[in-house]
DNA sequence: TCTTGACCTCAAGCTGACTTGAAGTGGCAG
DNA sequence: CTGCCACTTCAAGTCAGCTTGAGGTCAAGA
């Protein structure tokens, strides 16, 4: 059985993130040693479970009806669709990167007269690029 | 000189979105018919710059502040080390990819007892992974 | 001239995933 | 037995990037 403070501590997971995902479903507390929760250690594969969907793109609500009583039943199809939005996020992204890199070395006086940057511009305009907002998905920990 | 409904259609970007990207000094109205924004034709080309620099991850902020009054002019350096998180992004994504993959072909009774499933929860868990929200970045244009 | 309605402003609301603050509780060291 | 303080709860705040609503304005068509 741990303690909240040791799941943090073990999982880089802040304590008040671990009452919020029990709050919202994701995970159970054992039992209580008077107000405290305790935690049984499967509750850390649990967790990584949770910053593996969170960082495939699920939000907290769908990680939450994947994860049944008995362990993780992820339906495939989901995985697969999912799987497929991770790969057009990475072709995108990928243009964008070169694109990015481009434009650092390119020569042309402004960037606006590189053909390759206005084809990227272009790109950008019409393609539904969408990239995340850059912020962490609580893996990371550090938030003091 | 075209009127904030132009712009919006043209660049599918909504006429509040030009608005507030106008308060944060994104882009400048050319003058007024009335109370009605008039914009010079160029401001579709800024957009497009602002679409892109969205995409790249960049903040509203960061894109005004590359954005000088006399066309951009970004900094080098910012894409190179933009260029960089993506291709960190990218790696990430990948890996989640495959996990994805593999979990949705996997016999394991339990994800949980397939070993390579577990080795990508540890990747998950260690390489401060982090991955975008799935929002839009105003690229999709459609928000009626 | 008058009406229309697309535009305007300003403030507030929204989403998702948390964090923070105030006020309360109780296990355990001394 | 007492006090400490790490935990607890609950409501509210935060962040980014917008959207929405109420109430106002005014150029243009009839």
């Amino acid at each position: 059985m741990l303690e909240i403070s040791d799941v943090a501590k073990q999982s880089g997971i802040p304590a008040s993130t671990l009452r919020y995902y029990e709050e919202r479903g994701l995970i159970r507390s054992a039992g209580r040693r008077g107000l405290r929760r305790l935690f049984e250690p499967d509750v850390l594969e649990r967790l990584g479970l949770i910053s593996l969907g969170r960082a495939a793109g699920f939000t907290l609500e769908e990680i939450a009806a994947m994860m049944s009583e008995e362990g993780p039943r992820i339906e495939r199809t989901a995985l697969v669709s999912k799987a497929e939005e991770l790969d057009e996020k990475i072709r995108q992204l990928t243009i964008m990167r070169d694109g990015l890199r481009h434009a650092a070395n390119c020569r042309a006086p402004s960037h606006m007269e590189c053909p390759h940057f206005r084809r990227i511009l272009r790109a950008a305009m019409t393609g539904r690029i969408s990239v995340g907002s850059g912020r962490s998905t609580g893996l990371n920990g550090r938030n003091d």
